[in-house]
DNA sequence: CGCTTAATTGAACATACTCAAAATTTGTGG
DNA sequence: CCACAAATTTTGAGTATGTTCAATTAAGCG
């Protein structure tokens, strides 16, 4: 996974080929973006951007996984959203010219590309595909926190909890058996994505594990019934 | 208040001038959103489209109140957004063809002007100021809805309540006595965008005028002690 | 004026949080 | 590779916040 930064190609010939909105874009496009493009390593943990610092660039995720979290003012996170190899962070706070709304943390060791400013506006100007693609992406994220919002005001935890990881399986996959979530989170980070504390995600989980919807070994969840947690999460119609 | 149809001219001559992102475009696109549009009339309390409804327009309030709101599983209703007056709904939608998302209920008797489909797409084409218009918005938007993820997750309802005011505060301002909100809302709404029931609502709001920092009389609330109120909700940074 | 809707109050109850302590896992330097 | 420190996970018990349900009062409206 670690990989040296000879190793990541300009975007024309990107390798995230159907992944990412930036591949799908004219080769004039991507020459756009890819000039005075930066590749940066960021180890699990580290940030890639506070909410509340200026924007620098568009980030576009080569490698890896991210998670993109605010901070309440009691200091409590509260993730809102991800974003994995292909996906591309900051294009809001580079619309708006503003400060990034939230803070990217690498959830693994990751690459991401960073593209400069003026290049997006650029290539933002000359292919209206773009400006339209990014519509899509906003459009999108703005579904989801609505979901989310609504969720969080009125689902229980154990509701939450169920629909945080059907969320991750949406998101992040399984591994080859099919059943393990292909992302590795804290309870805490779990905690974070359902809106609940580390102990009250424990408890959680442990109720579902005694009822036989996931399996926890190691730091991974399985996904045993994936129906029940959908009924659980109130999300069958 | 009560209008006769007659009385709303087209979107060249509208009368919202610095309100409406429409106002705001060439005439060109003003010609072209105002073919085929028609005006409605809604009276307090009536519905303007369903969530899940098939989307059939963009609506313009041009005269009005109008909130937004989502219903979750367990049929409680949670408000995700106000429009009034010059404010356009149902433009999410509409970009990416899909149905509603929200239901839109006038909060007052209130106009509401529908724009096509085909009229709006036309100008969407041949105007780059209404894509960057409406991508401003939805940025907007999403930063709104965030916040309120955020808050909704870690505030308590005494925050969440006062957070409610200062937003309905910035959304419709005050009456000519400076202090009175100018939106009229049951408890139960209050309770719907502070996302917690009727009884607590009341409670809360009977709090916050125990302490004086507001006032509740008639059906209406009045800010007594602004800073009191946004210290509660933890905005003063 | 009577009926319907909305607002209010009370009391019991449940859910989830807090704090503290113990157990386990992970990471790091030697 | 081991040992130790640090971080994470787990468990328990007490508590607070907010919900629920039921009953009452007040307001709005034809």
């Amino acid at each position: 996974m670690r990989r040296l930064k000879s190793e990541i190609p300009d975007c024309v010939n990107c390798l995230n080929k159907g992944n990412s909105i930036i591949c799908s874009l004219s080769t004039d496009s991507k020459s756009t973006l890819t000039k005075g493009k930066g590749e940066n390593f960021f180890k699990k943990g580290q940030v890639i951007f506070y909410e509340g610092n200026h924007v620098n660039g568009l980030f576009c995720v080569f490698d890896g996984k991210v998670k993109l979290s605010k901070m309440g003012e009691s200091g409590k996170e509260q993730i809102v959203r991800f974003a994995k190899t292909g996906d591309i962070l900051g294009y809001r706070s580079l619309l708006s010219n503003d400060s990034y709304k939230a803070t990217a943390t690498a959830m693994e060791d990751s690459w991401v590309c960073v593209i400069s400013k003026e290049q997006f506006n650029k290539a933002m100007v000359n292919d209206s595909n773009l400006a339209v693609s990014i519509l899509r992406l906003l459009s999108n994220d703005l579904k989801n926190a609505e979901h989310q919002l609504v969720n969080l005001s009125q689902k229980s935890v154990l509701e939450r909890m169920s629909e945080a990881i059907i969320l991750l399986d949406n998101n992040f996959g399984r591994e080859e058996d099919g059943l393990t979530l292909n992302v590795n989170l804290t309870r805490s980070e779990l905690a974070d994505i359902a809106g609940t504390t580390t102990e009250t995600a424990i408890r959680t989980l442990a109720q579902l594990k005694e009822e036989g919807t996931i399996d926890l070994g190691e730091k991974k969840i399985r996904i045993i019934d994936l129906k029940n947690l959908i009924r659980i999460a109130g999300l069958q119609d």
